[in-house]
RNA sequence: CGGGGAGUAGCGCAGUUGGUAGCGCACCUGCUUUGGGAGCAGGAGGCCGCGGGUUCAAGUCCCGCCUCCCCGACCA
């Protein structure tokens, strides 16, 4: 049983290492139509997983799920002159429907404003109706010209949330409160992913929004993923759908808005911020299967031994799931849960039985460790702890050890390379060093005060620091 | 849309001067195995991207078309 390279490695091509992972991990792979992707019942389950926690942290800052539909009259996109010119180049659009040539086009949201803010304004009518809060988990299309899976495809999932408030400071404040108790905390406390939080530029807002506050992170390649983005709209979609209410005073005002998402991109960022040579590695606080219970054996009631642990983990409100399939060899089965990327293994066998003992096996670190059985559950909680902070740590300290102070564009754009570059505000504002910058392929990833917090919207570029890389 | 590749078994690939379609992995059956991708034996699986042409004969040569992948511009 020779031990043979599982993935191209990381070092060798990165790219492929990624492609290797979705394909040996059973988590997606390609649909029939360009840019279209099957999620495969693994993958899906960690993307349940995603959703769960995202979806409690939503309705914890008060927004309620609702619906809209999935087609748009193409009209609605050329209310608002900036969304419709950042849109139009994606849109996908059906021109015929019943085997009739529409009357009016019909186009596949790319994203939802203008078909849930045409709502809105027939629910607004007073300023007693706000702030009015509403998410929705849907899939959405974009006509991508180079798709990658989950990182970017044409049709891809997500929560969109879409938020009308009585005056832009309280827009404002629900727009942060997002960013921070939504995205920042998912993705730091569950999906183990140390993101860094800041503005986005002119040049990198969405079409159609006045301010995007943005959540981004380090791959393991060095570069950088968008993660969450959470949009203060102003007044202009309110403008654009007549969203109007009347205030305390009895004026008549048009309300103030905000968008956020965070879509199945996340995906591909757990696999890069994680994955390693052997895999994927989940994080357990996200993982749907945080323990495996490997029987080594059946004979000598290893077998039963192992169900009944698997049992009293599930009990114990471990997400654990039993492999007795003996007729694949041990080496087999291990490879692919470490594929799989499950965080820790239980290895239960006759010899460990004869001591009273099982073997503990952490994804993240590969160590391995013999328990007592009869303590083991209790034990192998504090694992899934440990392994959650440590992988944590890790993307930390590579993040950090990517990341260089650059006085220059030039020490910027060579910074880029590998890793992040910090370059002081007044360096990027002088000759349009965003746009020379751009020409190396190398984008600002978000502004930020030089103590790291965040800036205001109208902060200026002269007064703060921006976090440039290359980007997926 | 510009530049570069590739279409042959589920996946990855080979196929010579044209002459009956192959290899590895995966799959099925049996036996032996199982503490880090098991071994042996047997077996199943093909519109060789599509259309035309040359030829006694085309995966192979010629013409046309289609699709996919990689690198750039757009982007969650």
């Amino acid at each position: 049983m020779p031990k043979a390279e599982v993935l191209t490695s990381q070092e060798t091509d990165f790219p492929q290492w990624y492609q290797d992972v979705l394909a040996k991990a059973e988590l997606a792979e390609g649909g029939p139509v360009r840019g279209t992707m099957v999620i495969r019942p693994y993958g899906y389950a960690i993307w349940e997983r995603m959703q769960a926690e995202l979806d409690a942290r939503i309705k914890a800052a008060g927004a309620q799920n609702a619906y809209f539909p999935l087609f748009i009259p193409e009209s609605y996109f050329r209310r608002e002159a900036e969304h419709v010119e950042g849109f139009s180049p994606e849109l996908a659009v059906v021109t015929h429907g019943g085997g009739k040539k529409l009357e009016e086009p019909v186009v596949v949201r790319p994203t939802s404003e203008t078909i849930i803010d045409s709502f809105l304004a027939k629910w607004i009518q007073s300023y007693r109706d706000l702030p009015l809060l509403v998410n929705q988990w849907a899939n959405v299309v974009r006509w991508e010209l180079r798709p990658r899976l989950f990182l970017r495809t044409t049709e891809f999932l997500w929560q969109e949330g879409h938020t009308a408030h009585a005056d832009e400071d309280d827009a404002h404040r629900y727009a942060l409160r997002i960013l921070r108790e939504v995205y920042e905390d998912f993705m730091v406390s569950v999906l183990a992913a140390p993101v860094l939080v800041g503005r986005k530029t002119d040049r990198e807002r969405f079409a159609g929004a006045k301010t995007t506050w943005t959540t981004e992170a380090m791959m393991r390649d060095g570069k950088a993923l968008q993660m969450g983005t959470s949009h203060e709209l102003g007044q202009a979609f309110a403008k654009a759908f007549g969203i109007t209410f009347l205030d305390e005073n009895g004026q008549q005002s048009f309300a103030w808005q905000t968008s956020w998402g965070a879509s199945s991109r996340l995906m591909g960022a757990l696999i890069m911020t994680h994955g390693d040579d052997a895999g994927l590695r989940v994080p357990p606080r996200l993982a749907p299967v945080q323990v495996v219970v490997l029987a080594v054996r059946t004979e000598d009631g290893a077998g039963e031994a192992a169900s009944k642990l698997a049992h009293q983990l599930k009990a114990a409100g471990i997400r654990a799931e039993l492999d007795v399939r003996t007729d694949l060899s041990f080496g087999r089965r291990v490879v692919n849960w470490e594929l799989k990327g499950v965080p820790a293994r239980i290895e239960v066998g006759p010899r460990d039985l004869a001591a009273g003992t099982v073997v503990v096996s952490r994804r993240d670190d590969t160590s391995k460790v013999s328990l007592p059985l009869e303590s083991v559950v209790v034990q192998v909680a504090d694992v899934l702890e440990s392994s959650q902070a440590a992988l944590f740590a890790e993307a930390l300290r590579r993040r950090e050890e990517g990341t260089v102070q650059a006085a220059s564009l030039a020490e910027a754009e060579e910074a880029a390379q590998t890793g992040f570059a910090v370059v002081p505000g007044p360096v990027l504002a002088a000759d349009d060093g965003e746009g020379r910058l751009n020409g190396a392929g190398v984008s600002v990833r978000l502004l930020r005060r030089p103590d790291g917090s965040l800036p205001g919207p109208e902060e200026n570029l002269a007064d703060l620091e921006a976090v440039v890389a290359r980007a997926y």
